[in-house]
DNA sequence: TGCGCTATTAATGTCAGACAAATAGAAACA
DNA sequence: TGTTTCTATTTGTCTGACATTAATAGCGCA
């Protein structure tokens, strides 16, 4: 646990870097305390603001947290399913909108994901997912639901099919490519007869669900797959046909 | 972007958060240069250490750089694959050690992914990727190779079938599920025979893609799974073995 | 004119010391 | 014994200073 003060990068860079190898070795483990900013000064010979920057970069990616007081101090964070689902997120969001990934590879990639959740969610199903994915295709099919509602609930139906695998990880793994198509998916203008036809989709999936017919899952998100990436290529048709005009 | 001076969190979290808001809403673009930290300062009405707390926290997620000198200063990041990647297999290490993510669960995600890949792989795949995947099995082969080379190679392998799908993204996703299983799979001990084996299936994997065969790709993935597993379930039991005795 | 060196300047990186605020535990007290 | 107060410890914030880096303008000189 040293750092290099002849080297080109940031003090707070290694000592951040140094405090996280030893999280990932198992030397510090969950729980474990840091020693107090003043000793880490002492120990890396650096002033505490150093030690501090270095701190909040570890508190960045949830390694740490931190709390005051007597016998507070830096703890090293359990990184729990939700804590980790929100930064795959934000991370495939951004990822994906600074690199202007098409909606062709987004989608393709979300749907084949998708259908890898399905012979899981299709033999493990519990009511509760069934009923989630049910009350999202009735919201859905509410009148006056805005675009923007509507594929929160997308979201959220087929969040609930890929939790209905039931493996965590897995869940953790397809929230990135899940969620972060939306706000691709929110660009589309959803008419009431598009919306009729993916209500009916979701209808026969969550059907397949319930009944264990994975094959019926597979070929409707495959459908389904194929249906949103055509409403897609309208919407780049209609916005290429505005510019001519 | 402004704060709340009464909130109970802290100041550097708070502008931490209002600019990481403006990135992702797009009001800071890709290479948009950040005020400096002095007129930070002056805008949220903080101390520079705060600012720069907030601004260290940005980096450790990779949304912003910053250089030094004059015409320097902070610059909104792009994400590149790269970075994204090494993050996400990161947090996904993390979490499944610190969440005891039991072998069978992550088996399960990890090929449940990977299969999905087969199809894009078997129709896009190009020399290079079967390149490398034949050069890998290669090494695999080689007398002598350590458990934990012999890890690599396998990582490596899986990562070339997952690239030759040729979609960023499904190899970004999948990059977490692959490689954050690699600790898990590296307290296996691998005889000669099972060795052998997993050869075998890696071959016939290679095979199926080179020759546009999805079915045979997904069989094979299948097996490998399965007996993967197997192997864990026979470290599992000898421990257990041991531990009676 | 055009090239190369230097000084300036503006920005981040680091340091030092101070005070504020929170919190747990000890001490004092009813 | 229960409650309150005090104290020590630790993180959060502020201030001001200097170091380091790098672009740029200015200068001298061929």
């Amino acid at each position: 646990m040293k750092i290099d003060p002849t080297s080109k990068a940031d003090l707070s860079i290694q000592i951040a870097k140094a405090i996280r190898e030893e999280i990932m070795a198992g030397t510090l483990r969950v729980d474990d305390r840091l020693p107090s900013e003043t000793e880490l000064c002492d120990h890396f010979e650096v002033s505490r603001s150093t030690v501090r920057e270095a701190l909040k970069r570890l508190a960045a990616q949830n390694l740490i947290r931190t709390q005051r007081g007597a016998s507070g101090g830096a703890f090293v964070n359990r990184l729990s399913y939700d804590q980790a689902r929100g930064h795959h997120v934000t991370t495939s969001t951004l990822l994906m909108s600074m690199n202007e990934v098409d909606f062709k590879t987004a989608c393709e990639a979300r749907y084949a994901l998708e259908r890898a959740c399905a012979p899981l969610a299709v033999e493990r199903r519990t009511a509760d997912h069934l009923a989630t994915m049910r009350v999202e295709i009735f919201r859905q099919g509410q009148p006056g639901l805005s675009d923007e509602s509507f594929c929160d609930s997308d979201v959220a139906f087929h969040r609930a099919l890929v939790d209905s695998a039931g493996n965590h990880v897995l869940s953790y793994q397809l929230a990135g490519a899940v969620e972060a198509t939306q706000p691709l998916m929110n660009m589309i203008t959803f008419s009431a007869r598009s919306r009729e036809k993916i209500i009916e989709l979701h209808t026969a999936i969550a059907d397949g669900v319930e009944n264990h017919d994975a094959e019926l899952v597979d070929a409707k998100l495959a459908e389904l797959s194929a249906y949103t990436l055509q409403l897609s290529e309208n919407v780049a048709k209609e916005r290429s046909k505005r510019k001519q005009s």
